[in-house]
RNA sequence: GGUCGAUUAGCUCAGUUGGUUAGAGCGCUUGCUUGACAUGCAAGAGGUCACUGGUUCAAGUCCAGUAUCGACCA
């Protein structure tokens, strides 16, 4: 087998797109046959169907593809399921403008031909999204694509809009809802974002119908006095419980209208008094229902005033109405004063308009039923949530649900399957021939002529069944549905845990009987430097394809892993992606040097080698290998995945890198054939572990390296076995050992930097100190010599200090420096003097603690056992430390 | 207004159940074309862990309060 040369710098361009191409090709993202092998299943999030990849994307599905890749290594039948969403509301004001700009709109094309233009806008950018995920690494069985208005996943949503209006969970009302005038639909509560929007407070006087008297209300909104119906006061207000059952003239219109008591007024708000507009403000409308209060509706869906309203406003748009009003008001003399006011107003979360609480027939779905049993699913631990604090936001969501909107003015979506009678009978049915055969039966008689809701519904009542209509529901007996659900982990934005997650356990349990996924991951938004979310208006948001075409999709990705700590939102920099492409460089050449130490054949398998030919570096890092074996094991159980990949990371710097490598060079040059291939074997085990542990977050580059260390038989590293830790296989005397050479190393370094020795100078050294320690660096000589430039090393139990010597206290060690001639008295003293402040500092810290009582008595044994041992560690170094301070005077 | 989170080195952040000398990356200083890597190597400087009180033998870690910032919900 012939070795590749590798460059001295990693070029992620030429290799990504191949091995992406070659994992497709041979089905390794496709489950294949179950066996006897547990399934694990993620479903995407599905993206906006038209949408392009962002950062946030990028973090989402680079976590995903990680936990897939990890469960792919561990034999695990493992499916990634993608998809994408219609995204009802964003793709139908995409069109809208697009027409606009051709100077036609909605209505002019009709609903036949408008849905051709979405579907061929669907059909031409549906793909790209999926493109980009592909650039990343993304492993999903994309031949399984899913679409939520595939034909398939159309019938799922309207069995459920069925089923549940039979079981009268779903109904049709009219009721406030909130209303997106530029969009003109309604919205979810959920879809509805609170802004703090600075705005006025207007003092409005409202004549009393008896006597010369007025009450004065505040309101934010001056506009909807026009559809004022009542006053409210506080019935424990004393200020105004003489008002209490009286009667306000409305000014401008000149309404009669009862002045109410009600709890809900707060007195400290305005004047105590407030003006009820029970059909546009959700709390009057409430209000309104108490008291039998009339609700006047004086917008037309755009926004624009009614005919409900004097002759005056008729048309204008609730903005120059507010104007309008005021000045009217201003010029009755009934504009008490205005002040400045800070305020919630909600905007449309879509279109960004102003959302108005807006009196309209709409579908709703009772969530009552349906929130118990969700929230029991967390409560109990069938579904654990990570971090767990979210588990908080999800109870309070569910105690105080409120019935869900779910019909939407749009036309791009799943229509209602409500058919109208002549008489506004509603029939609700799978099918127009269903819906035909109820009316005929209803009126009895053969011809009937039925109308179809023109509306659709919220993306989200397609998007709640994602876990259950992409394996086939509400075919029960689909063989994807029985292997695959429930689903394992769902990755996710906390900012969906309403819109999504939660809905999703809902109709899983409604409807499966089962929860739709047992964890649920939340990560963390991604935000700019400044902590601001990152947004195309801002021009913040990177395109994450630039940034793999500069540093590679593996140095995103890692880079990624390695900032965001578990649910945490991060702030992205570009830097960040430089230190995961510093790294990828770093493993590649590490590879490249073990690989330049090659022959054609790969060294023996390690287990082909006796153990007692293992050098005292070899046990050390083969033991330091199960240490990070253990460390990614434990932090991929608790899904901490940045401290995975954080260990590998650390492993590989600087255990493998800065000391093992380094380590083995004199061996690698040496004459031994023997321990230099002893030293190749160790070398290409720890690396071939090193990419099986890379895989999951940096599949590319170490599916490319992976190539030249696999041997004959051996799958691609895609599919390798995923390496377990195995306790037996820690060498902790080895640990120790090497532990206490590498302080020696960098200490005579640092003596070295400290005193200016030329680098190419060697210098003895001189070790005072127990047999069993100076005997390990006797047998490392070898490596002092190449990594600390040591000249000749001298040791002895009592051996003396030898004059104009530089020290060092390593452990139960004195390390002398001999620097005749070359010492400089002063730089040493001060640089013992720093040691020596800082042992009296810890010896200072111990003592305390031994010398309090309390201490000694309370706490636990091996703890004033180790204090103990700590006391006269640092005595003895300090001591050494003074004496070798002495000795400089 | 309610709930939750954050506050640790110049910057961005780690820091499990309280128990070594509080860590990393970036940046900074100094020295290195060391036989894989300057996308690198070595050495170093830099922290009253937001503040106040409490619990404890022991607090960055637990509790209460304060301040600032942020998120979500009303």
């Amino acid at each position: 087998m012939a070795r590749a040369q590798l460059g001295k710098v990693y070029e992620p361009g030429r290799v990504e797109s191949k091995w992406y191409r070659h994992w497709e090709k041979q089905g390794y993202f496709k489950p294949g046959d179950p066996g006897e092998r547990e399934p694990f299943t993620v479903l995407i999030p599905p993206p906006n169907v038209t949408g392009i990849l962002t950062m946030g994307h990028v973090l989402n599905n680079t976590i995903q593809d990680v936990l897939v890749r990890r469960a792919r290594m561990q034999n695990r039948c493992t499916l990634w399921l993608p998809g994408t969403d219609h995204a009802s509301i964003a793709t139908e004001a995409k069109i809208v403008k697009m027409l606009k700009d051709e100077g036609t709109n909605k209505d002019a094309l009709g609903r036949e031909q408008f849905l051709d233009r979405a579907w061929d806008w669907a059909h031409s950018y549906g793909g790209t999204i999926i493109e980009q995920l592909k650039r990343l690494g993304c492993s999903c069985d994309w031949d399984r694509s899913v679409f939520t208005m595939d034909e398939g996943y159309s019938r799922a949503v309207i069995e459920v809009f069925v089923r549940l209006y039979e079981e009268g969970l779903i109904y049709r009302g009219e009721r406030l809802i909130n209303w997106d005038p530029v969009g003109k639909t309604a919205l979810s509560d959920e879809e509805v974002i609170h802004k703090e929007t600075q705005g006025h407070l207007w003092f409005f006087r409202y004549p009393l119908q008896e006597g010369d008297e007025y009450v004065t209300v505040a309101t934010t909104r001056p506009e909807t006095m026009l559809g004022d119906t009542g006053v409210a006061v506080n019935p424990k207000d004393d200020r105004y419980r003489d008002l209490i059952g009286r009667k306000a003239i409305l000014p401008l219109v000149g309404r009669e209208m009862p002045i109410i008591a009600d709890d809900f007024v707060d007195p400290e708000f305005g004047t105590g008094a407030v003006k009820v507009t029970p059909a546009h403000d959700p709390n009057d409308y409430q209000m309104g229902e108490r008291h039998g209060l009339e609700a006047v509706n004086i917008l037309y869906p755009d926004a624009v005033l009614n005919m409900s309203v004097p002759e005056q406003f008729q048309g204008l748009d609730r903005f120059a109405a507010r104007k309008s009003v005021v000045a009217e008001m201003e010029h009755q003399g009934l504009l008490e004063k205005v002040e400045d006011y800070v305020h919630n107003v909600g905007y449309s979360e879509r279109t960004d308009a102003m959302v108005e609480p807006y009196l309209s027939r709409q579908w709703f779905l009772n969530m009552q039923d349906l929130a118990g049993p969700a929230k029991e699913a967390v409560a109990t631990s069938r579904i654990t949530f990570y971090p767990e604090r979210w588990v908080k936001v999800y109870e309070h969501w569910l105690t105080y649900i409120q019935d869900w909107c779910i019909s939407r003015q749009l036309w791009w979506g799943h229509r209602i399957p409500a058919w109208y009678g002549p008489d506004d009978h509603i029939f609700v049915a799978r099918t127009e021939a269903e819906a035909l055969d109820q009316a005929r039966e209803h009126y009895g008689r053969g011809e009937v002529e039925l109308e179809q809701d023109p509306d659709v519904l919220d993306t989200w009542f397609s998007s709640w069944l994602w876990p259950m209509a992409t394996m086939g529901w509400p075919d029960t007996d689909s063989p994807d549905l029985k292997r695959f659900y429930p689903t394992q982990d769902l990755v996710t934005a906390p900012d969906i845990i309403f819109f999504w997650v939660a809905r999703m356990v809902m109709v899983g349990l409604k409807f499966m009987d089962q929860v739709p996924f047992s964890t649920v991951y939340f990560n963390g938004i991604v935000r700019d430097k400044l902590g601001r979310r990152m947004s195309k208006s801002l021009g913040n948001s990177p395109d994450p394809l630039e940034i793999i075409d500069k540093f590679g999709a593996d140095a995103l990705r890692m880079g990624m892993m390695l900032i965001a700590p578990q649910g945490l939102d991060i702030p992205f920099a570009e830097e960040d992606i430089e230190l995961g492409r510093n790294y990828m460089n770093k493993i590649w050449n590490a590879a490249r040097f073990v690989f330049m130490n090659l022959d054609d054949e790969l060294p023996s398998p390690l287990e082909d080698i006796p153990s007692e030919q293992l050098r005292e570096v070899d046990r050390w890092i083969l033991s330091r290998l199960q240490a990070t074996l253990l460390q990614v094991e434990e932090a991929y159980a608790r899904y901490r995945i940045n401290d995975a990949a954080k260990a590998i990371y650390d492993f590989i710097w600087s255990d493998y890198c800065d000391w093992y490598l380094e380590f083995i060079k004199t061996r690698l040059m040496g004459d031994e054939a023997r321990d230099r291939d002893t030293a190749l074997t160790v070398a290409v085990h720890v690396l071939r572990n090193i990419l099986a542990l890379l895989h999951p977050l940096a599949p590319f580059m170490s599916e490319e390296l992976w190539q030249q260390v696999k041997r004959e038989g051996e799958p691609d590293l895609i599919c390798a076995p995923c390496p377990t830790s195995a306790e037996h296989l820690r060498a902790p005397d080895s640990e120790a050992k090497i532990e206490l050479v590498r302080e020696v190393i960098s200490s005579v370094r640092a003596v070295r930097s400290e005193m200016s020795i030329a680098p190419q100078k060697s210098a003895d050294m001189v070790v005072r100190g127990p047999d069993d320690d100076t005997h390990i660096l006797s047998q490392e000589m070898p490596h002092l010599q190449r990594l600390a430039r040591v000249g000749k090393l001298t040791t002895g139990v009592a051996i003396d200090r030898p004059p104009h010597a530089a020290t060092a206290v390593v452990g139960s060690l004195e390390v002398f420096i001999p620097l005749e001639g070359l010492i400089d008295l002063e730089v040493e003293k001060e640089r013992l003097q720093k040691r020596i402040q800082e042992m009296e500092g810890r010896l200072a810290a111990v003592q305390k603690k031994l010398d309090n009582e309390s201490f000694v008595q309370r706490a636990p044994a091996d703890v004033v056992t180790h204090e103990r041992e700590k006391q006269a560690d640092y005595r003895d170094r300090l001591v050494k430390l003074k004496e070798n301070y002495a000795v400089l005077i």
